[in-house]
DNA sequence: TCCCGAGTATACCGATCTGTATAGTGTGAG
DNA sequence: CTCACACTATACAGATCGGTATACTCGGGA
């Protein structure tokens, strides 16, 4: 990816997230990433590409986030369950005062068929398998309802926080997980 | 409200809910309602105020139905606090399948100043004063955070139903609530 | 009968949208 | 030096955006 590429995701990426994606257009992303926009469609061809590879890279990025801080975790499964809403505790205080990018794009992209759509489905069952999986070192009968009481928890407190419902959303769903694995 | 006007917030109602708020055109909403843009803009006076009332009826009927719901609900607070995610998961059914409507058009909605924010923010405010004031029935001593428990249960729930990350998630988020009143 | 308000139809405004075309600049490799 | 390539600058096409103006139809009430 040619250094202006990279300036041109990144404006992107913080446009998209902070104006929403059709409120955004490529000459403010073209400019904001001092490009213009002849080399913005060189290197990605349309708008819709630059959105897929806006939630391509931040998914990534979130992906990459959790697993080192799972790899900096202790090996008990629970306390890797809490690490990972540390982690989201941590991401959401530098990179997501509004809530979950991917959940924000798919108010916006309703067609199922948007080259998008895959990539934001993509992250929300990757996060269920990451926490059935944990959840079967917690509890290996009924895994699957305790990852997705997990789920729940943790993606009410991505509204939360981006609503600014009330304080620490995060950390609430947090000591909520903990009080739930330690019933187990 | 003249015949015309509701024609118009009813087709607005739902391509803003459908499509996202910046991809529905007036043009569009002017064809779909039936109406010339002249009289939608005799009626509402801008795009903006049509989503500022699109978002208040929609609040405004939410409100009702759960105050229904409630009214056939028995007594005990805690069957009264599931009633909500029954109402809530009969709401979605014929009304939410993308997730919720204030969530998604506070993705689209970044300015504070907008004066759709405070019917967004009211609309959860009330929700979480709504689970407040039944968790004081059930727990007086920290109904706050109990409050706040199913508060993210719900919200989740929501996110979870309009992004289907797996079957019946409020049904799920409903027994979970029925767990931790139970624990009470 | 007349009038008035609600609504229709159509054409238009300036601005902005996504996307393209042409011409020129700077730089590093061979 | 040359060549390829990344990039800049400017202009523009076609469509659509929110918003307005003019002229018309229709039905109910005084």
């Amino acid at each position: 990816m040619t250094p202006a590429a990279r300036r041109v995701l990144e404006a992107a990426a913080r446009l998209f997230y902070e104006r929403g994606i059709h409120a955004v257009g490529v000459d403010l992303i073209a400019h904001e990433a001092g490009v213009t926009k002849k080399t913005l469609y060189d290197r990605f061809g349309s708008k819709e590409q630059i959105v897929v590879e806006y939630l391509a890279d931040r998914d990534e990025r979130w992906r990459a986030f959790v697993a080192r801080r799972l790899d900096a975790a202790p090996p008990e499964p629970a306390a890797r369950v809490l690490a990972v809403f540390d982690a989201s505790r941590a991401w959401a205080a530098e990179h997501s005062p509004k809530g979950c990018g991917m959940v924000n794009a798919h108010a916006e992209i309703s067609d199922p068929e948007h080259p998008a759509h895959p990539v934001i489905t993509g992250q929300k069952r990757w996060m269920l398998a990451l926490f059935t999986g944990l959840a079967e070192g917690v509890r290996p009968a009924g895994a699957e309802p305790l990852a997705r009481t997990l789920m729940l928890l943790h993606e009410g407190a991505l509204v939360a926080h981006g609503l600014d419902m009330f304080p620490d959303a995060i950390g609430h769903a947090r000591e909520q997980a903990h009080a739930l694995l330690a019933a187990c």
